[in-house]
This record gives C-alpha cells, structure tokens and sequence, in this order.
DNA sequence: TTTTGGATAATTGTATACAATAATGCAAGT
DNA sequence: ACTTGCATTATTGTATACAATTATCCAAAA
C-alpha cells in the first residue's frame, strides 16, 4: 500500500492507523466492524480488509469469530524499535553511501536548510514532514527494496513518537545537526562513518526520550 | 496473524502466500481474485482479505481498481534480506543472552541434537522444521515483542531459500555446528559473542549461496 | 495495414444478506 | 444472594449482488 493511495479502503486503512496511535482507542478495546465502518460512512467490507491489515502490521490482534482488538505498545516497545531502527538505518546509510546521487545529496541539504528556518518558526508540523521526507530520500538512496520496505513501516509507527521529540527543548536542533553530519559522510562517501553517524542519531532519540520523560506518551 | 490460526480467511492467506514463495505464480503475473477463489473453493472476499495482506507483506503490489500482481524477488533482495538478519538476528542474540531461561537453553541444544540426527538420514523436511524451531525460540528468548515480529516475517519469508541452503552440500553441519556455538555464547551469557556467532551465521549463508550458485533458485 | 471509437466483457470496489459463532441478559432453581 | 441454562441479541465470517472501473475486441476510417 503506497502512501499515495487514495482508494476507499486504503484511506479506511490509514484512518484507523492514525486513530490507534493517536491514542483514539485504549489497549485491548475492541474495534468492532460496524462501529467503525458506521463512523467512517462505510460498510464493513473496507473496515475488516483494514483491520486484517493492522493486524500484519502488529497494532490489532484478532481473534478468529470474537473480533479485533488494540495491542499495547510499552516504552519498551518503543525502545526496542529504536534499537531496530539504529542498526537498519545505519545500514541503509552505509548503502546510500555508494549509491546516492547528486541530485538527491542536493535534496538532503536543502531539507536540512528548510528545518532550520522552520525550527526557527517552532512551526513543528512542517518540522515533522521534513525529517519524514529526509529519511524517506534515505531509504530510497540506499538502493534496497527490502530495506526501504522495512525502515518505511518502521518510520510510519513510531510517528507519534518522532512528533514528541521533535517538540522537546533543542531536539530538532540536535536532530538536524546530525542530519547535517550524516549529510556530509554521505558526500565524502565514507559508508563506514554514514553508518556510525545513522545509528548514533537513532540511539540519541531514546537518550533524549529518557532526558525529557515518557510521561506524556504513554500510560505504561 | 498466528501461525496456528486455522480460520477460513487465514488459510487462504497462507496457501496464496505459499504458492506465490513456491513460484506457482510469475513476477508481475496478475491475480485475479475469482480465479484463485474458485481454485480454494471460496468466494472472493477472503481472498481480498489475503491479497490485501499479502501487499503489506511485499509479496504483491495492488493497483486500485486493477488489482494485484506478484512483486519479483531478485538475488539482490535475497542478499538485502540477509544483511538486514544478519543484524536483527544479531541483536536478537545479544538481548537474548540475558533473558534466556534454562528451559529454552535445553530446547535449543536438543534442537541441535535432533537436527545431527536427521541431517545424518538426509530427512531435509524435518532439518527444515527444526531450523525453524530453533531460530524461533530465539526469537522468543530475546524478550522484544517488536524484534520477534520483524524476525518472524523476514524468516518465512526466506523460507524457500532456506530450504535451498540447507540442502547444499555440508551447509546442514555447518549450520548446526554455529548454531551450537551460538547457543554456548548464550550459556554464558556472554552478549557480544552471541551476537557475532549469530551475524556470521547469516552471513555465512550468503557466502554459502555465492559459492554453490543461486542457479536452481531464481530467474533473474 | 494501421489506428481509432465504442460496444462488450471482465474485473475490482463496496454494500448487503445470510449463516455461524459468541456475548448478554434474565428467569428458574438452589 | 448466587449459580445455571436457555433464549435473545450482537458480532463476525462468507457469499453474493450491484456499481464503478478497466480491459478487450472488432468494425470503420485513414
């Protein structure tokens, strides 16, 4: 399912998505099929297809003939993703390193350039898109389906996570900053550096989580 | 989505799954969903349910109002795919070293007896099985609900390959024998050499594949 | 021969009907 | 008051109907 699929059941899918980790639903409450198809002005047809999904991407367990309900997802979980995310995103840098090319190297610095003026404007939301676009030009650059495929679920989930982050005192700053260093590796096509820089940047996110406090994210 | 989930709907997402790893259905063939319902005996609704699945797994793209055609799996996604287990398995690994328990280290080492047995009669299916068993009570072992997932997907993925590999001259021995290394590290809990032993085990299945040819495996 | 238009067929998207299963509530018995 | 059993209701599972969209084919024109 691309991001730019604007098909009925696809924009069912992303809704009850964005609703869960919104926080929309409690841990283990029952998304019942009617509820939300009813909600939504669609049937149930779209809704069980979207729940199904959910389920592959581990936010709902279902239950054969009893229904679908939220999984919980604990600061560990969360810290557990970042740590998968530290290795896959070093690796996809390590990778871009040998194939990014001019023109998206010219694509990262103006990202970079474009969060500072918005950073400077506390204007988060666009903050938020920039660092989503930045590691998207990534997971293109490094030339691997596979891991594009992998690090874009990954970066869709913790999205929640990323929009709290990015609002703590000088974490967007410390963010694009290390952007800015992974930038530079990249240039010099030091895939090694690229690579350490990546994961140091996933790593610093749960630092400054832990800095700053969970309190505001969870109940768990 | 269990393994052992034996409702209509996970069933049909199982079998196309497997026919599509099995090779039964071309790169970019199209499938149609009342062709392979009538095939399964069932209407089209549990096989949209799966096919819907099955794109968010990567195993087929989904054009809105076109439908679905089976995404090709080329050598180089094979050897990404390693390289990203290389690492996840690694990380699993080093977390499991500290919260393995007795039961699971017995598990393992049985597992390590019983695969000598069958690999000495040739018996591949069930040196396959327990293949399985043993990286999925690693998988358990590393006490990450989110690292368990990812491990688990990656892992049927590959499932045809491994089947391959495993039935390349010597590769069985070789690969008990790390296993068995990889579960003395986990004895002593020593957290880094899990994690190596477990990394140069997938890798070592790259190098294996490079050696006796990927020929009677893919097209491209 | 090649191309184009449009009718026809095939296929997907969604809603709904019905069957199977599970949850609920309430009355009867202890 | 507290179970137990059964009828009722609610919910999910699957099939089917119909609408919307796309693919196919063939005749007519260039």
């Amino acid at each position: 399912m691309s991001e730019d699929n604007y098909s009925l059941s696809g924009r069912v899918f992303h809704k009850i998505r964005e609703d869960i980790l919104a926080g929309k639903y409690k841990t283990d409450e029952t998304l019942k099929e009617k509820t939300i198809g009813d909600e939504l002005g669609v049937s149930r047809t779209p809704v069980r297809e979207a729940l199904r999904q959910l389920e592959l991407e581990g936010l709902v367990t279902i239950i054969p003939n009893k229904g679908a309900s939220v999984v919980g997802i604990s600061k560990q979980d969360i810290k557990d993703i970042y740590e998968i995310r530290a290795r896959l995103e070093g690796l996809c840098a390590k990778w871009s390193a040998d194939h990014i090319t001019a023109e998206q190297i010219t694509e990262l610095e103006e990202n970079i350039f474009l969060v500072d003026f918005h950073a400077e404007k506390k204007n988060y939301t666009q903050v938020l898109e920039l660092d989503n676009k930045f590691h998207e030009i990534l997971y293109e650059a490094c030339n691997s389906k596979m891991l594009k495929h992998e690090l874009s679920a990954f970066h869709h989930y913790v999205e929640r996570v990323r929009k709290i982050t990015l609002s703590m005192p000088d974490r967007v700053e410390k963010s694009n900053e290390e952007h800015r260093l992974i930038v530079d590796a990249l240039k010099k096509h030091d895939a090694l550096e690229a690579e350490r820089l990546a994961t140091s940047h996933m790593l610093n996110t749960i630092s400054n989580m832990d800095k700053f406090g969970w309190d505001n994210l969870l109940e768990n």
